[in-house]
RNA sequence: GGUUCGGUAGCUCAGCUGGAUAGAGCAUCAGCCUUCUAAGCUGAGGGUCAUUGGUUCGAAUCCAAUCCGGAUCACCA
């Protein structure tokens, strides 16, 4: 149990004892003591007045004694300041937690709790390459579906890959018309860039036919709807549903140019998952449940035979479900896979992440849902994250204003390599020793990059600057970790002895931080947010890296002293690698 | 215009279930490597927590209004 558990039912039950008045952990707050006060956790005693009819500092020192009296091994002394009740935690209490866990690989995490999630991330189009907002979208999918295991769900991660649709239409069409039968092979160029030049290429010309027509003439919206090149993609996409032959053979062929160069991408972000969908295969879901919507009366049949529903007593818009002539939309679809992947796995709940532009669509999603009264209806939850931009604004692939995620983690272990290089610290490593290092420092400095930010809000990404390695990044908790682990080479055995004497400060500071990792486990799962997890390690690095500048471990005191450091160090670089991983962050024995 | 998210140091962000003098990192300046990895440590400067009003013993935090910025409100996905 936490040590602010124990602090909260110590009080309650000392209250009870005293005023006999039944108190919860909500009648008072228990905070972090601030560093200019003496102890460790304080209560404030303000919230209590009123009803103890006391003053703050009669309370407090009633309420002191009787916690040392009733606690003498949790709290050695504590003092009253301004109607704070500032306690000291026993010494003894932080070596105990030390040396029950230090040794422990699973501390921090929670046991199983029956609960299956799902967690829909990434969800790739198969016209362009991944860029810099699905680099957010998959850290932070994967991190979130860690931070659930790590909290007792069965988590299953999921994929909707867009493979279809007029967007997939137009850089076929560019390919025929422009390609003359190049492939990724004979280009030398990886699938998913190979295939995105020419969706760039589409538009291009595309602009091009507009800017013809409208010479000539034509209105704006006329020359978007005339130009040649779109009526070919047009006709691609009703031949694409017709399953005409040579458009499903082009179709699977360029699909698969681009499938070869995301699973090296995701291969090399570490992303995998457990199901995939294809949109190829779920665009024709939801019909049934339109039926049955119709049937229930929560749609209704406009004149022209399109399906709708009427929101706005709900506060939004009317939405059309399925179109006058019987194909199904965004919103259809997206009732039809909820129900498939409720079908397939009877998940307790559904997490979708995707970012905060599709807000309105995935609220009217879920109150279709819950209208309909699907039992999933209140399990489905937008895990919504703000938009990477740039300084100049945000991304566009149409206009190639992107930050392409293939150039961004390239650049990232590049940078790892200079830095790794001019520092020389690993001269003797071999060149595979070296690449695997540089992956882990380049990819764990973008990852942190892009964790370290609360998900829903928006965040700016500026390219001329390169990410920082020192302070609040990857490195530096990787680095804190190898000097740990360096230290852990040298000496070959850490024992289980106690100690039984007082903790120096900063000593105190670190079994103080160390002991939060549970908590912070459970709150990163509850707000669903990798940043908790980012903010505690690089606290707890921080912490432990002022100590190890002010202790020597190695040559401490007292053989009782190294061994308790020992421990601290052990227990701090499992908390740090266990952390990291959750982040999807790899941790390097030695850098 | 409706809905919604945000506005905290020069920059990037914590803190937001109300508590003590608002914290980090970067950048700037000053120190610390013959002793466990200096990707580190110590210190300094830097703030009208968008504005106004309200609730409260106490407000960056809660409420209301206003200003500024983003997203969204398609028979696109």
């Amino acid at each position: 149990m936490s040590i602010v558990k124990q602090i909260q039912s110590a009080v309650i039950n000392a209250l009870s004892t005293s005023y006999h008045i039944p108190f919860t952990e909500k009648d008072f707050q228990i905070n972090q003591t601030k560093p200019e006060f003496e102890g460790d956790y304080t209560i404030v005693l303000f919230s209590l007045v009123k009803s103890l009819k006391k003053s703050p500092d009669e309370i407090g020192t009633e309420l002191g004694k009787t916690l040392i009296n009733n606690n003498p091994h949790l709290f050695t002394s504590f003092n009253i300041i301004k109607g704070f009740l500032n306690l000291v935690v026993d010494d003894q209490y932080w070596i105990a937690l030390l040396q029950k866990n230090h040794n422990d690989i699973c501390y921090g995490k929670h046991a199983l709790n029956g609960k299956k999630v799902m967690v829909e991330y990434s969800s790739p189009n198969t016209n362009k390459p991944l860029h810099l907002g699905h680099l957010r979208n998959n850290f932070l999918g994967w991190s979130v579906a860690e931070i659930l295991k790590a909290n007792g769900f069965d988590v299953l991660k999921s994929c909707i890959v867009n493979d279809r649709g007029i967007h997939i239409c137009k850089s076929m069409i560019a390919w025929q018309l422009f390609a003359n039968g190049a492939t990724p092979e004979t280009a030398q160029k990886k699938g998913d860039h190979f295939v995105g030049d020419y969706y760039v290429r589409f538009n291009d010309e595309y602009k091009k036919q507009i800017a013809q027509l409208k010479d000539s003439g034509m209105s704006e919206a006329d020359a978007e709807k005339n130009a040649p090149i779109m009526l070919l993609t047009q006709q691609m996409l009703q031949d694409w549903e017709a399953g005409k032959p040579e458009v499903m053979e082009l179709w699977k062929t360029m699909n698969s140019w681009v499938y070869a160069g995301f699973d090296i991408t995701y291969k090399k972000i570490g992303s995998d998952f457990d199901r995939t969908y294809f949109e190829s295969n779920t665009y024709l879901l939801g019909k049934d449940i339109v039926q049955e919507g119709l049937d229930k009366k929560v749609f209704y049949k406009k004149e022209d035979g399109s399906v709708w529903i009427d929101l706005t007593a709900d506060g939004l818009d009317e939405k059309l479900v399925l179109r006058k002539d019987g194909t199904s939309v965004y919103m259809t679809q997206d009732i039809g896979l909820a129900k498939q992947k409720y079908d397939e796995y009877k998940i307790d709940q559904s997490i979708y992440v995707i970012g905060d532009e599709q807000n309105y669509h995935m609220k009217v999603l879920k109150l279709i849902a819950q209208k309909l009264e699907l039992p999933y209806a209140d399990d489905i939850y937008h895990l919504s994250y703000g938009m990477v931009e740039l300084p100049t604004g945000k991304m566009k692939s149409r206009e190639g204003t992107v930050v392409d995620a293939d150039d961004l983690v390239d650049e990232m272990i590049n940078t790892a390599r200079h830095h790794t290089e001019a520092l020389g610290k690993v001269k003797d490593f071999t060149s595979d020793e070296l690449v695997s290092l540089y992956d882990v420092i380049g990819l764990g400095a973008m990852k942190f990059y892009l964790l370290r930010v609360d998900p829903k809000k928006k965040m700016i990404f500026n390219p001329e600057e390169s990410i920082d390695f020192h302070g609040f990044t990857g490195p530096f908790i990787q680095y804190t970790f190898a000097r740990i682990k360096s230290i852990l080479r040298k000496e070959k055995s850490v024992g289980t002895g106690t100690y039984s004497g007082n903790l120096l400060p900063l000593e105190k500071q670190v079994l103080f931080v160390a002991e939060q990792f549970p908590n912070i486990i459970a709150d990163a799962a509850k707000e669903l947010n990798p940043s908790v997890i980012a903010n505690y390690l690089f606290l707890l690095a921080k912490t432990f890296n002022s100590f190890y500048s002010e202790h020597s471990i190695s040559n401490a005191e007292t053989s009782d002293k190294k061994e308790l450091r020992l421990q601290t160090a052990v227990m701090t670089s499992n908390i740090l690698q266990n952390g990291m991983k959750l982040l999807g962050i790899s941790v390097p024995e030695r850098m």
